[in-house]
DNA sequence: TGCCCAACCAAGCAATTGCTTGGTACTGTA
DNA sequence: TACAGTACCAAGCAATTGCTTGGTTGGGCA
């Protein structure tokens, strides 16, 4: 069925990685319907057939470059949430950490952000729902956490709140651009500052 | 050119604003590349061609949906900026507006949320970047004033301020559903809770 | 009765889309 | 030197796309 040797269908060839990473940025400047795979190829320097080569479908590019880097991240995830940290430091380690991702994988992110509805649809990306729950699994606990723990104060509404700092840091990769003039780090202190202080003089 | 009649070319007739409706509820949910003039006539019941009779092209359709949402909100605004609060209660206000915006016109926020920076490129839809920064100016100037008046923090760096605050209340649009068992109002108090003082115990 | 006109249909066209097929150039290995 | 395997090209197909064209329907008005 597939074109791949045995021994390169984990994709840890070169070619593929550059392929896959070519295609990231596409997908996630113009968005994945509005990419085609000669827009893929044109970028790569070769014919849109060739892509097939590596590939068996459009499809199967984005399934790839969202399913390995969401691995990455809920391993990342896991480990705060085990992690023996105070509950105040376990969120500003998750918001650190998302801020983080964005500087190291923002193609990923963006796809993630503006594609995870509507792929999520087809059978083949259930997973990218799984992984939202898994991810307000995560925030959620942390929150109650905050609350048992009195580093919240008690009138939250955790779902609401979960959903602000969802957004507010995911969203972030609209305008964060690595190796400019704010580091994510930066960033992230003063998310963290406003998150926990507010923005009204004390 | 057009099959108008002057006396309907500015887009009152009951069947355009029924057409634009149904377009607008596809072009949120799939995206504008993705909806096809064949989805918005199946959803309204005609064959794709007759779309032709009402609109120049797919982009008028959005075109028109997004401009005429665009002059509501602003006007909107202007009036928040010309009133004479406080700074505090300019912000509150101006947060409380975009929600209920949400509220009312959630699809024309989502198109303008996904695919401002896709139509933006073209000449067509610059007046999509030139409102951008106008609210940009709207949100800084009462930051500032909150900033000059003291009932914001000093050490707040206003331009990440400002796209926190714009990025976690346009995105609500993804998961706020009007008639819900949130109101628009609710949302608007918590968020507004959290951003001014923080989800920190005191 | 005759006419107008908004609203729509039926059919199809040209461009673009994802993908397929059969073949070629090059490289490393036995 | 023969062979296997990777990476690619050249050509094109079937489906889908936005849009066009010429014609039909039915209600309102003189």
């Amino acid at each position: 069925m597939t074109t791949e040797s045995p021994s390169q269908a984990n994709g840890a060839t070169g070619r593929r990685r550059e392929l896959l990473a070519i295609a990231a940025e596409l997908f996630a400047d113009k968005g994945f319907k509005n990419t085609t795979v000669r827009d893929i190829a044109d970028a790569a320097g070769i014919l849109s057939g060739s892509l097939y080569h590596h590939f068996d479908s459009k499809e199967s590019m984005v399934d790839e470059i969202l399913s390995s880097f969401q691995a990455e991240l809920f391993a990342a995830y896991d480990e705060v949430l085990r992690s023996d940290d105070d509950a105040r430091t376990k969120i500003e380690r998750a918001v650190r950490l998302s801020f983080e991702a964005i500087d190291r994988h923002r193609h990923e992110v963006a796809i993630f952000q503006n594609e995870a509805d509507f792929l999520g649809q087809q059978e083949r990306f259930a997973y990218l729902a799984e992984r939202n729950a898994q991810s307000r699994d995560v925030w959620i606990t942390l929150l109650e956490d905050g609350l048992r723990s009195g580093a919240l104060r008690a009138d939250l509404d955790v779902e609401l709140t979960y959903r602000f700092i969802r957004d507010t840091v995911w969203v972030a990769v609209r305008w964060y651009r690595p190796g400019g003039k704010l580091t994510h780090t930066d960033v992230a202190d003063q998310y963290l500052t406003i998150l926990l202080d507010g923005i009204a003089h004390a």
